[in-house]
Order: C-alpha cells, then sequence, then structure tokens
DNA sequence: GTGGCCCTACGACAGCCGTGGTAGCTTTTT
DNA sequence: AAAAAGCTACCACGGCTGTCGTAGGGCCAC
C-alpha cells in the first residue's frame, strides 16, 4: 500500500486536476478551469493553494507578475493511489470486494471489465 | 446514482459492519466484537451508535436489563452503494477510471476480474 | 505618479468526525 | 439495604475541510 504520497481532499484534488491539466498555472488560472458550477471564491482556492503548497504537493516555480506560478510536485497516478488505497482500506484493503461490489449494482459493464483485463496483462507490475 | 441512502463515515460504517455480523446487539457487544486493535473506549461506540440512530441507520428493537438493543435499519448493501457512489464521483461518476486504475496499478488480479465479470452475467440488472 | 486592480498572506469560522469524560439512574451483587 | 458495576444522556474538544473576508503590498495604465 502506497501510504508514502501525499493524501489530498476532494477539493485538494480537483484543483491539482486542474493543474495537471495545465501543467503550472496561477491560482486564477486554476480558478478558471474550474468548472463553473462548482467555482467557489478566489480565495478559497487560493487556500487550498497554499495547503497544497505546505502538504508538497505543488511548488512556486516562479513569478509573473506578483502573482505565484505553481507546478504539481505529486503525479496524479501517485495521488489517485493513495487515494484509492485509503478507500480500500476500507474494504479490508483489498480491491476485491470492491469489484465485486460495482459489478452486483451494474456500475460496471463487460466492456469496461474487459478493458481492465488489457491493462492488466500489458502491465504484469505488481503493487 | 443511490443518495438517497444515509451516508456512513468510516467508524460509522465499522460499527455497522459489526451490527450487520451480529444482526443486533447492545453497545457493549458492538464493542467486544470489534478488532482488539481499533477498540476505542466504551463512550465512543455509544457516540458513534447514538449518531447512527439520529440518522436512522440503527433503531432501538428492546431493553436489556437497561441497555438498549440495536438493530440495522440499512442493509449493508445498501449502505455500501452509497460509500462507492460517493467515491466514484471522484472519478466522474464513472466506476470504469477506478477499475482501470486499480488494473494498472496491480491491485487486480484476472481472477478479481473474472469472478466479477460471473456476477455481472449472473446479474444483469442495470444501476 | 497615482488610482485602480490584482495578488498575497493570514485569519476566521462552521460543520463533520473521532474521541472520550461526567453525572446520574438502574441493575446487580454482597 | 448499601455498595458496586453498568448503562444512558449529554457535553466537550481538537483536527480537518470547505469557505471566505480583510489588510496590505505590487503593478500597470493613464
Amino acid at each position: 500500500m502506497s501510504k508514502t504520497t501525499i493524501r489530498l481532499t476532494r477539493f485538494e484534488l480537483e484543483v491539482m486536476e486542474e493543474l495537471w491539466g495545465i501543467g503550472q498555472g496561477s491560482v486564477r488560472e486554476v480558478l478558471e478551469a474550474l468548472p463553473t458550477r462548482r467555482r467557489p471564491a478566489y480565495t478559497t482556492v487560493q487556500t487550498i493553494v497554499r495547503r497544497l503548497e505546505e502538504k508538497g504537493a505543488v511548488e512556486q516555480v516562479r513569478k509573473i507578475g506578483n502573482a505565484h506560478i505553481y507546478r504539481p510536485r505529486v503525479s496524479r497516478k501517485a495521488a489517485y493511489r493513495r487515494l484509492v488505497d485509503d478507500f480500500l482500506d476500507l474494504f479490508g484493503g483489498s480491491a476485491r470486494p470492491l469489484v465485486a461490489h460495482l459489478a452486483e449494482s451494474g456500475k460496471l459493464s463487460l466492456e469496461d471489465l474487459r478493458q481492465a483485463e488489457e491493462l492488466l496483462v500489458g502491465e504484469p507490475e505488481s503493487a
């Protein structure tokens, strides 16, 4: 289990998602990249970015005017790994009951499973 | 998405897990059913059970001595459905990226997928 | 150079959650 | 019946998260 990486909250993840998307950016750029529906106040994003920096999830790379430009320090993959690992703890740490639940509740199609299978075969690295 | 059911926190889920296991029981029984490692104070369990009752996740069915006996009012399945649904929101609401991630990070075996496939075929109800 | 705008730094706050203490009533045990 | 043990009801509290406001400094256009 990769409990090494930083744990991100839901909104921190959304902010990171934008940063991963654009590579790097200012608070304002992140703000404007957020879907209109859930676009909070400027300072809210700012706070999140600050917390991300405290956690080491992002870093300042330079300034444009007096605005900081931030860049992710953790990969999307690592972040999701941590997220999923934490979630799996609720299922005893194993993915199987989770996938079983997904299948039972009709949230998975055969195609989904087949795609997963391909990924598995193509990348037989063990976790 | 089943956002109808009650949302349970991690520890609430653990308590429910014990209640589902024994069918019904007192605070003390739940406490003692919890794995020794993460066994908190009696009153902690009591607080959680009270909150569960406020939420409608459990109900008092009778008293033994002066102790209440509680019974789940939501099924394990419904509870996990809600849990998973909320989690899936982080993946855009779809299970596919999650399963893909699991496959890529080696958390799934082919056997896991095959089992899921069987469940899928056996229960072709759509969500 | 100065007014206006933008950015930063910091503080605040409420809700949720895990955690447990206390007081007082009940049941059981001497 | 008096003491001991158990249970309930309620309160408290600190950490985390989402949310934002304010104060003050910097930059740009005029």
